[in-house]
DNA sequence: CATCTGTAGATTGTCAACAATATACAGAAA
DNA sequence: TTTCTGTATATTGTTGACAATCTACAGATG
């Protein structure tokens, strides 16, 4: 019995995955995960001969894929020369995270009214480990915290567009990220985190929603100063396969 | 002389159309204004043969242009049943309405500290062709005249990204709209406008942010009258070509 | 030397054919 | 009649080939 509930249940997982695995969608979700990754970085040309023959399958799929990845903003199309990871210049980054900040506010005044206990366990517990992180000196693992405790505020505000929306700004603002290396200045960061969900905690809608504007607003001021240095100390070297962007 | 420079000037313009007018780009615009001009109502099926002949192209470019107004949220791609318009259920329309209402808050907070007379007289250019139409009860022209107000502000504001953003919500929302057929109660709509661009004017950042915010809001709470109410009168007819979205 | 021109190769854009899947419908069975 | 089953048809998924365009580079020209 056990064991036909096992096939029973691998067979609809299976056919789930057979429902929506095109090819197509295959491809979407492996380039995608090359350029997040940073095997594809910022600038890199994506050749589609070249694609289509590490996925096994022929151009058609690459290039839907493609065209999709293109409206997701994370690669640029250029008629007849071809399709680049994108390069998000510092202005559009500024725009990106002043919009992330009014999306969050939003977040913050929505959770102060309706955030769960078990909700709020999660938070402080991703805090907790931001504190180790930081402790040890570990930025990679604080980054990736770092993602997790606002992806978990976002979702936790229970709007999909708005998830979904923040999810594509996010990943613009990743791409961002790798062309700078810039990194934020953690004990500051982690404090603010900790006051947000106190807020959040103790139901003021407005605080909650302004500190989270202002923690965003921040972290941009923070990103702008790590461009302007590292910009001066390491010059506008541009990857292989790029034109001038004067257009 | 002049008409070298005409020459030259028209050059630079075919060049310019042909730099981006791929078959794919033409099919997806095409393709898109069909939509919105309620050609492709939502819930029809777009069939890939149908549509490569009309536009005298084959089914790739086609695909391609289906594949990224997936991403944009006009249309659902079912693997092997093919490409839909999509219907927007109420509950969607009312996130995306949430949505939206943050971004204009954030919009009628910028607009306060940074609005021009120039644009301030479009404003209020627009408000009057509203009272017009009004009073003419031409509910087509208000419903544009609506639009062109908030895409203006949402233009004004100087972020590429919201307006992006905003762009395909609203893209989103006109979908929903024509689902339901449901209209604003237009004198109070009017009203609101004014409102709002008074406190842009006299420069109140919070204000013109909550008036912005609540008109949104209250738009929605009226759709939703609207919505109930037809939904009683003319029941769930389906139309052809869709399956059960019960997935 | 610098610049232009033309050609060879590589890459993208587009198409048409084939394979895989879903749909519609006729006929059988209860 | 209703329901099931099998088959014909239509539609989508995928591929490989060809055309159009761009890039790199060698040789010509000043």
């Amino acid at each position: 019995m056990s064991s036909m509930v096992a096939r029973v249940s691998t067979g609809a997982f299976a056919l789930e995955l057979l429902r929506s695995h095109s090819l197509t969608n295959l491809a979407r979700q492996e380039i995608e995960q090359k350029i997040m990754s940073g095997e594809l970085p910022p600038g890199a040309k994506l050749n589609e001969n070249t694609l289509a023959a590490q996925l096994g399958v022929s151009r058609g799929p690459v290039r839907e894929a493609l065209r999709a990845l293109e409206q997701t903003g994370l690669v640029r199309v250029e008629k007849n020369r071809g399709v680049f990871v994108r390069q998000i210049p510092i202005e559009e980054a500024d725009e990106i995270y002043e919009l992330r900040a009014a999306l969050e506010q939003m977040v913050g005044s929505k959770l102060a009214r309706t955030i769960t206990r078990g909700q709020l366990k999660e938070l402080h517990a991703l805090i907790g480990q931001m504190d180790q992180a930081v402790a040890r000196g570990d930025l990679d693992a604080y980054h990736s915290l770092n993602l997790r405790f606002h992806g978990a505020l976002v979702e936790f505000a229970g709007n999909r567009k708005l998830a979904e929306t923040y999810r594509r700004l996010v990943n613009e603002l990743n791409l961002f990220r790798k062309n700078t290396l810039a990194q934020d200045h953690l004990p500051t960061s982690v404090r603010e985190h900790r006051n947000i969900a106190d807020a959040i905690e103790s139901g003021k809608v407005e605080i909650a929603g302004a500190l989270l504007y202002e923690h965003v607003m921040a972290s941009r001021e923070r990103m702008r100063i790590a461009h302007a240095a590292l910009g001066k100390a390491s010059g506008p070297a541009r990857p292989a396969g790029e034109r001038s962007a004067g257009r």
